[in-house]
RNA sequence: GGCGGGGUGGCAGAGUGGACAAUUGCAGCGGGCUGUAAACUCGCCGCCUUCGGGCUACGGAGGUUCGAAUCCUCCCCCCGCCA
């Protein structure tokens, strides 16, 4: 696609794109050297169509393919609709599950369409890994496989423990790094960016490409993002903030990330200069407004860069007024009910909570109600059934509120 | 092919004929404390309920029994060791 030049980045650049969010480039010196050559180099970053959401943990590797975007350098995303229906292992302690050809492809939609929030995809190329990998047939995968030994595979972290503790590793599992190495030489990638959990991947492509005549590509890697509550992110978890999230809860999340990764968020995700990301981390363990205060300001900067600076600003009001304030929020969602004319009606919590979402089910609406939890203007109740007017608001816990809206006759959550 | 181990609530993992909707930990939810942080603390944590109770659930299907997650039979799946 692209043979043409990129711009040498300034020596503050330079310092950027090697210095900040990033885990390893390997061979450092030589990234270096290409990077300054003024060739427009090929940079490849591949994922699996498996996980419909994108994360702010997928952000920091983005962030960094924008940054060289910017410099008018190639990014080649490779969509792996082969290996994600074998499923990474990498930092899997059991056999992930094969995906279907049709959930891959639904997924990667979703996923292009996020990634084109932090990087140009106008200026991408998108190479799907069918493209070569359906023409393969047994003789090319035998021929493949046997580039590498079982003792080059066990050398990876997690196959090794796992042979250790006597748990499977199914054989396809093993072709993961090899298909992925094989992308590299597809799409004679320069470059490969990846987490640090991707590390061994990237090297079989690096140890792959001589084999096919092609220089071997550098492997950068970018630190992996903690989850939320400061343990690994995982979607099973839940600690995670989608790229996909609407701001006040993309704000909210960000406000309750724990103390000792403010830092790293900052570093990791913003462009606030570096000198205060380490003023920050001096502050944040000292506690109090300070380490609140530096929260808000990531909030902001975080949410801003998805959703834009008045959304950032809004969603920064909201959480004042709802949190710091415990007020109600300025607008809250809408829980139609029927009044056919009157001014106020009687209505049963558990129907009516569980039909707008806000409860999982008529058991829990029960629990909170016995637990005080929820309130109807301001008041707990103490019985699910309730009077409410047209406006009034109903709280359940801290932060979720409805507001009775009249929806006229005899339709509605209420029967 | 042979031998052995195992499938329990979102996960981990007890329970081996009744007192089991099922110990416990994690996650989750509600409250307290706060900075919607952490830590700590108290309560809840299958579904439905007229709050009496009802229903569904321990891989699947049958069976024994007054009664089964627990015993028997067959089936499905997973794992290990040996070959």
């Amino acid at each position: 696609m692209t043979v043409g030049s990129a711009r040498v980045p300034s020596r503050e650049e330079l310092r950027s794109i090697i210095t900040r969010a990033v885990a390893d480039i390997i061979p450092r010196d030589e990234f270096i050297a290409s990077l300054t050559s003024g060739r427009a180099l090929r940079l490849k970053m591949g994922f699996d169509p498996s996980a419909p959401d994108l994360t702010l943990g997928h952000a920091v590797g983005l962030r960094k393919l924008r940054q060289l975007q910017d410099l008018g350098h190639t990014i080649v995303v490779i969509v792996g609709d082969w290996t994600a229906r074998i499923g990474d292992p990498s930092g899997q302690s059991k056999t992930r599950r094969m995906l279907t050809a049709d959930q891959v492809k639904e997924n990667a939609e979703t996923y292009l369409r996020q990634f084109s929030k932090i990087v140009d995809r106008e200026l991408t190329e998108i190479r799907w890994q069918s493209e070569w990998f359906d023409e393969f047939t047994l003789t090319t995968v035998v021929n493949l496989a046997a580039k590498f030994t079982v003792a080059q595979m066990l050398e990876r972290g997690d196959f090794a423990e796992r042979f250790a503790a006597g748990k499977p590793i199914g054989i396809h599992e093993l072709f993961y790094p090899l298909l992925q190495a094989y992308d590299s030489v597809a799409v004679k990638a320069d470059v490969e960016f990846g987490g640090t959990d991707q590390t061994f991947n990237l090297l079989v492509g690096r140890d792959l490409q001589p084999e096919f005549g092609q220089k071997p590509q550098a492997v950068f890697t970018v630190p992996l993002l903690v989850g939320t509550d400061g343990v690994k992110m995982s979607k099973s978890q839940g600690n995670y903030v989608a790229l996909d999230e609407p701001p006040g809860e993309m704000y909210g999340k960000l406000m309750s990330i724990t103390d000792p990764l403010v830092g790293d968020y900052f570093e990791l995700l913003t462009d606030v200069p570096t000198e205060d990301v380490a003023a920050i981390r001096e502050a944040v363990p000292r506690g109090g407004t300070g380490a609140r205060d530096a929260k808000m300001r990531l909030a902001y900067e975080i949410v801003s860069q998805f959703h834009g600076a008045d959304a950032a600003a809004e969603a920064e009001d909201e959480f004042r007024r709802v949190f710091s304030k415990r007020e109600a929020p300025e607008e809250a969602r809408d829980l139609p009910v029927p009044f056919n004319g009157a001014a106020s009606v009687e209505i049963d919590l558990t129907d009516a909570l569980g039909s707008a979402g806000l409860v999982p089910s008529k058991s829990e609406v029960r629990r909170l109600v016995s637990q005080r939890a929820v309130e109807v203007n301001g008041t707990p109740v103490d019985s699910t059934r309730v009077t409410v007017g047209k406006g009034t608001m109903i709280r359940v816990g801290k932060h979720r509120f409805v507001r009775i809206m009249d929806s006229g006759g005899a339709t509605g959550a209420e029967g």
